[in-house]
DNA sequence: GTACACTACATGCATCCGCATCTAATGCAA
DNA sequence: TTGCATTAGATGCGGATGCATGTAGTGTAC
């Protein structure tokens, strides 16, 4: 229980802190904005914010702040929902698919590296 | 691998969420102040900043910051260290003593909660 | 149609964090 | 002793986050 969390804060930890530095560093993103592209290339069409939402972990503050910078460096673009006008829906471009393409290698890197120990999960 | 990654993102994010606002609300708390204090009660005895900074999940400027906090609070206190006198140590008081031990349960319980249905950790 | 409650997203604000840097103390070499 | 590299901890600063709130669009009751 204890130990759970304590194995989750650490993992956790380390893993944000390479993330932040190798992403960065080699590809120009930040944790948060890669999990967001990561997600959207993951469902490989248009989503509203609010389905995004749901999915990482983030407030509904914070992703749309993560969206507009996606935005201003044109990996994203956002238009408004024509069924609901209050809504917004964010999609890949070009540019954003290629530069999700290339960093999904090294936020897999980190990952084999940090969980290369890990204990398997098992219920 | 991949899936130990959203395991730790999804506990992390769940339970630093409830332990802000349990701890805050019921004993004026953060995370980071509650556990800054949990490991100086689990040493119990005068100890350096940097001994805290290995075992905390902070970076030394932050747990600077998190000790400054708790000074004000009365929670620790700090002093000088006689051996070496750039170093400073840090000494829980009763007061700070006494908030940790009513709030622990609060921790308690809300890793209980989380990790209810938490996997085993298995080699 | 009007009024009002509700929803989706954006934004002001306060807070916390990490990085870089600063200050003061230590220690070693010449 | 003097000079300089190193270390412990504090602090300036920029950036990201969450909460509360603002704004605009939707839908429902009357």
């Amino acid at each position: 229980m204890v130990g759970t969390w304590h194995y989750v804060l650490a993992k956790h930890a380390k893993a944000m802190c390479s993330l932040e530095r190798e992403l960065g560093d080699k590809h120009g993103l930040g944790p948060s904005e890669f999990e967001v592209l990561d997600r959207i290339v993951h469902h490989d069409k248009k989503l509203r914010i609010q389905e995004l939402c749901d999915e990482v972990h983030l407030s509904q503050s914070a992703l749309s702040r993560v969206v507009a910078r996606l935005e201003k460096a044109q990996l994203v673009s956002r238009g408004v929902c024509d069924q609901d006008r209050r809504g917004v829906f964010v999609c890949i471009t070009e540019a954003g698919r290629a530069r999700h393409k290339e960093a999904l290698p090294t936020q897999r890197a980190v990952l084999a590296d940090i969980f290369a120990d890990a204990p398997v999960l098992v219920r």
